[in-house]
DNA sequence: CAATATTTCGCATTCGTATTCGTATGCCGC
DNA sequence: GCGGCATACGAATACGAATGCGAAATATTG
């Protein structure tokens, strides 16, 4: 009659008492190392032992103490995912949203925990995350300017701890990777939309002054569609912004007020776009009409904008799966090539044309 | 010489070797349990030897591995957030990143580790979540349905995990709580606004059917403020929509379809909100000129819509602060009061005058 | 100075699981 | 009927820190 408060459901009646292994073992008549090996399904337990002492745990209620458990294998089946916060950035980019809630899936399908921080990468958390044995691997979001970062990079690297970026070539084999999405040929892409559509005067918003290399990629994307259009281009139009709204706003407010003859604007994403769309509408100036927009992400929200917003969608769902395979990959000591993931043009109102790109 | 790779500042090249408690107890010449006693600053070791073991152990970059410990210790120093997904709504909430944000700030300005989850909220990831330790208490975020997750609260309670929830009244003394913003109140203001505005055709876009408690509230004080002002209610505008911009722009389009005489649209959140006004963009309606909109939440974008959206800031700084505050006081046994957090009227020009309340 | 109270620390054990050995059992061929 | 060889399992230990309890060192008191 040991068990039968738990046999009945009531468990939560016994608080005091935990279940551990040797409760399912002394059930099922069998050693305590017979029952952690037939729950990791180890090869050494026979095929009906095994079935026996799962059901019997399943049963009881039985779940393996991840706290004793990890300290054991010195493994923690736990991802970190650090969002690094960029102060010149008021909020958080939804975008980043749409990737982890993919990753959280996918950590989760993997049968990991996952770890949300969001912080500055600063030297002191990798060191710190790195010995207090918090995760087995990292990932990387958010990180803009190669330069201020690259030191922490190096020392995670030299700690051996696995990890992943998003958006910043840093591939050191075996121990990080890093995933970015094909920005500079669909930037390359929906600029020459633009220019198919008869526009000739472009600005670009969105040029940062500490090498975001995704905006960068994307600029160079834009740069060679007009060079290869021969369409002159006028540094002057380019603009420096970090990936908000209110930073669109304010470039575009500077555009107009300059009284510069611009017939498309290029944003290096779906805020910046937005924030443009704001300023265009507040000065009257008709989008599509007088001056185009395009924006790059595709947030939600860029299909439910007037007019609706042309951009380049990333598909989040796959980058977030993708990262979190890297990540185990490195993990498991598996050699892992970085990847650039494809993107789709979604042509919608903002640029003049709903036509096919 | 035993650890002059480590204090040359190059301990990664041991990589197999972990510095433990005992290296520092060695080091420092005391026992490891002082060595324990030391970094948890316990009374029972004297203020000099503290010190000084301390020092070693930042030396040596030393930290405690939070597995030995928690199984040790039995408590995780661990807070588990849980984004319950709804399969009505395609993308998440951006209101819940802002909660996240402030939530993983919080937890880590406590000393907690913040693990996050985007699933349904089941009985077996209760179970499993509970048995295995993971975390010390459960942020719920994103229940709507009190009904169809009743069971499941009722199993947490049962098995004594703390924790609170966001938007949903529940409040069992010493097990869980929860925190709302002062939505029908404010409602009943925002609605007043609108009819100081000499609004009196009101449609009210995000009834629920599966009672989302927070849109209800928002539609009781909608409802009060009306019935306070003498103004009659039409059922049949007040429709179903769950938060998004699709449903906002497809019950705006049954709406005009209709050909309903309305003058104000008040809708259970931003998302409709902006998907209201999108809708009433394709057919020409003029916002506000025509008909007044307004939205609750004040995302980000809301101030950059165009017209900017009139709302209810919820703060959601505040709200994640004090989520993880009452989840700590819950952990350490203490009594918490559910809360009701205030918010602010942002009148801004989708209502049609951007006064004062 | 002895006796007692107080502080400060160490010994030994514990948390629950994973894993290393080692052992028992069964099966094969000769 | 015995050595060899898998296969299936158990006993014992290790993982690294926290903690109860007792001992030693120190301070306080009469």
């Amino acid at each position: 009659m040991l068990y039968t408060a738990a046999s009945r459901g009531n468990a939560h009646l016994m608080k005091a008492y935990k279940t551990t292994s040797l409760d399912i073992a002394a059930r099922a008549g069998v050693s305590q190392s017979t029952v952690s090996r037939a729950l990791r399904n180890s090869p050494q337990v026979s095929e009906e032992t095994r079935r026996q002492i799962q059901r019997i745990a399943r049963e009881m209620g039985y779940t393996v103490d991840r706290n004793a458990s990890r300290l054991r294998a010195k493994t923690t089946s736990t991802l970190a995912l650090l969002l690094c916060e960029d102060e010149v950035e008021s909020h958080i980019n939804p975008f980043f949203l749409s990737i982890l809630s993919s990753v959280a899936h996918a950590a989760a399908g993997h049968g990991y925990d996952l770890l949300v921080t969001f912080q500055q990468l600063s030297a002191n958390w990798v060191q710190d995350f790195q010995d207090a044995h918090r995760a087995d691997g990292l990932i990387l979001l958010g990180i803009r300017d190669r330069a201020s970062y690259d030191a922490q990079l190096v020392g995670l690297e030299a700690s051996g701890t696995p990890f992943v970026i998003w958006g910043l070539e840093h591939h050191v084999p075996g121990v990080s990777s890093y995933l970015t999405c094909q920005n500079q040929a669909s930037a390359r892409e929906l600029t020459s939309h633009l220019i198919r559509l008869e526009h000739r005067h472009f600005a670009f918003v969105g040029i940062t002054s500490t090498a975001n290399p995704e905006f960068t990629h994307r600029y160079e994307g834009y740069l060679e569609a007009l060079a290869g259009h021969g369409i002159d281009t006028d540094p002057s139009l380019h603009i420096s912004a970090n990936s908000s709204e209110a930073e669109g706003y304010d470039a575009v407010e500077a555009l107009l007020s300059d009284g510069r003859a611009v017939d498309a604007i290029v944003c290096a994403s779906d805020l910046i776009a937005i924030g443009a769309m704001a300023a265009l509408h507040d000065r009257g100036v008709r989008v599509p009409g007088d001056i185009a927009v395009v924006g790059y992400d595709d947030l939600p929200i860029a299909q439910h904008t007037r007019p609706a917003l042309t951009t380049v969608r990333q598909d989040t769902e796959l980058a977030g799966r993708k990262l979190v395979e890297h990540l185990i990959g490195l993990i498991a000591g598996r050699e892992v090539e970085p990847e650039e993931l494809p993107v789709t043009l979604m042509i919608r109102h903002s640029c003049g044309a709903a036509g096919r790109s």
